[in-house]
DNA sequence: TTTTTGAAGGAAAACGATTTCCTCAATCCT
DNA sequence: AGGATTGAGGAAATCGTTTTCCTTCAAAAA
């Protein structure tokens, strides 16, 4: 407790001091002004690169004594200062979700790269906890907040009429559907899936299985097969849907799956909104005995990387997750500066497995 | 930039400007010291708790002030003053994983229970990237940092020599195998799986398909298989070893399945350290035409929660990650206050699947 | 009645950066 | 020569908290 205030006597000295082990005070930009005979201004502005607001020489010395010292600036006081941090929240729905968490590593690298800190939280698609970790966020100062798939809940309403930086990937925003948005054009998937069946063959019935589709996301990939379906011919009634409740989509594919399977007509080919909901069918169909994709084919959203090591019956639509990172930090980045930025769409594609 | 000094006059009426939509300050302490009557350090104290430093009619009519203009405290200036902030950093090694994914999604679980929030990273097992990182933590005054699967870094030696607060995940820290750790045995883990082939079956040869055996988890693994065997009798020559070249798992798995399988002498019986390896032989032995496990038995590291669902051919050494969150927390905890913790193993378990 | 205590609460000093003012020269125009 | 401009750099304000000192006043102890 003892901290001796010495601030003018044997400042030559006690630089070395500092890196004792004990309390060992981090070194501040103080040090480091002491160190070069300088004002800590002058060590701000050189390490911010101000222009000419030191000599070249000024800047040498400076920079010698922040690797001398090993100085690196403390965010803390620069954000406080700023009123601005260079943390980015991100606040994914369900972390246990491989094509979530590929997104969230995505972003992760291009925030690194554009010089942000990512603070990752697991909302559980769950409003209260959504809203918890978005004021978690407001107080840590955060730059920006993206949403990996949003549900709406009171302070996003807030933030959103604040003008705050969001950004929603996957599901839009579920107040405001023109908010800056970074996913797949999940209609003209749905559409080109149903095309790709009807390519081959007319006959239904078709299969959809879905977990809640009061979001945009699933809403759209549903409403573009079915466009695609009808427009190709086949009659509403062809199309049996299936889900199930609670959020795991695995065990909504199974419990969809086994509504299909007690039905009067099994279809043949079956979109499932998402791999996972896939997975849950395709165990649903073994525990039946029936084989995919010989019996029954699937056909899954999102295309998860392990789809090809392990899930060789498994058609998808693969969403690219890891060109997300560069679209939304680039999205976020027009957002700080240009207060607008809309839809940045990204491509799809058809990945056709097991025959 | 006229921001008027007023501070005594008109504070009943500027606090319902606050919340335009401009400029909007977000709500301060000095606002609700305002509102409230009293000073900012009254109001620090309500918030914190402090004991016998406001009456409780005084601490009611704070806490309506706060209410009623929906203040949180910012972190940042906490944080500066405390010298220490909220966050607790996570590296991973890689996201991409299923399994490190869990882990994380556990761990950010728990420390949000207790009042942390965390800063999640991707290493991709590289030393500077995870140098990078911690660096960053300190500059943000991480509380603690938690290595899910560490390198060996510069850095990191500094920290551990610091004192910092450390925890390892899953693998030791590569520089100290008695720093705080969390995870399972993996020796006894290697050993039961060698047990409960060898109580079918003695007959070689086996399997063993690993990545890199330099760092703790792997060579456990690895030696506790080898000693298990052996202690069955099995000769040392009878054990197969495969891997491959890089940091991805899958492209290991599959190219060391390809060694086997060119070898003069195929295992009946493989294990592989990690569930990733096991999805790259699979899709090896699949290329081959062989069927798992009918022809050939695999043996995973992890279980991956989605094993259950399409990898029902793959055996595995299940590790508890979803509870592992509460368990990194009180050893973080445990390190915080009382300066040192130990390793805290988490059980494991045989899942037995495919016959 | 005087002294001690303890509770209640305010003023102000941190914390570590950035940024706004200054000041002081030297140079540049007329 | 004299005013305007520019470069170089320092002093100090500022951001929003927490915490250390104070001061005051009432109750308890002497």
């Amino acid at each position: 407790m003892k901290r001796a205030g010495i601030r003018k006597a044997s400042q030559t000295v006690s630089d070395h001091v500092t890196s004792k082990a004990g309390g060992a005070r981090p070194v501040s930009i103080a040090m480091v002004a002491r160190r070069a005979g300088v004002s800590i201004a002058t060590v701000s502005r050189v390490m911010n690169g101000v222009e000419n607001k030191a000599t070249s020489e000024t800047a040498a010395r400076v920079r010698a004594a922040v690797a001398a010292l090993g100085y690196r600036p403390q965010s803390v006081g620069r954000a406080l200062r700023q009123r601005e941090s260079r943390i980015v929240g991100v606040l994914a729905a369900n972390l246990g979700n491989p094509a979530m968490a590929a997104a969230a590593a995505s972003i992760e690298l291009a925030l690194r790269d554009a010089g942000f800190v990512m603070a990752l939280c697991d909302t559980h698609e769950d409003p209260a906890i959504q809203d918890e970790y978005l004021a978690e966020m407001e107080a840590q100062l955060a730059r920006g907040i993206v949403l990996l798939v949003a549900v709406p809940s009171p302070r996003l309403d807030q933030l959103r009429a604040a003008g705050r930086p969001l950004v929603f990937v996957n599901r839009r925003d579920p107040g405001d559907e023109t908010s800056p948005f970074v996913g797949i054009d999940d209609h003209a998937a749905g559409f080109a899936v149903a095309q790709h069946w009807l390519a081959r063959d007319k006959a239904g019935p078709f299969g959809l299985l879905h977990a809640s589709l009061s979001f945009s996301a699933g809403q759209r990939r549903a409403a573009g097969f079915v466009a695609g379906l009808v427009a190709g011919g086949v009659a509403e009634a062809e199309i049996l849907r299936g889900t199930g409740s609670g959020k795991c989509h695995l065990a909504i594919g199974h419990a969809g799956m086994g509504a299909l399977l007690a039905g009067p007509r099994m279809p043949r080919r079956i979109l499932c909104l998402s791999d996972l909901i896939a997975y849950g069918a395709y165990r649903r169909l073994s525990e039946a005995g029936l084989r995919v994709p010989d019996d029954v084919a699937l056909f899954g959203f999102d295309d998860n990387p392990l789809n090809a090591w392990i899930a060789p019956w498994l058609s998808a639509v693969k969403i690219p997750y890891d060109d997300f990172g560069p679209v939304v930090v680039a999205t976020l980045a027009a957002l700080l500066d240009e207060a607008q930025a809309k839809a940045g769409f990204m491509p799809h594609e058809l990945v056709i497995r097991g025959g």
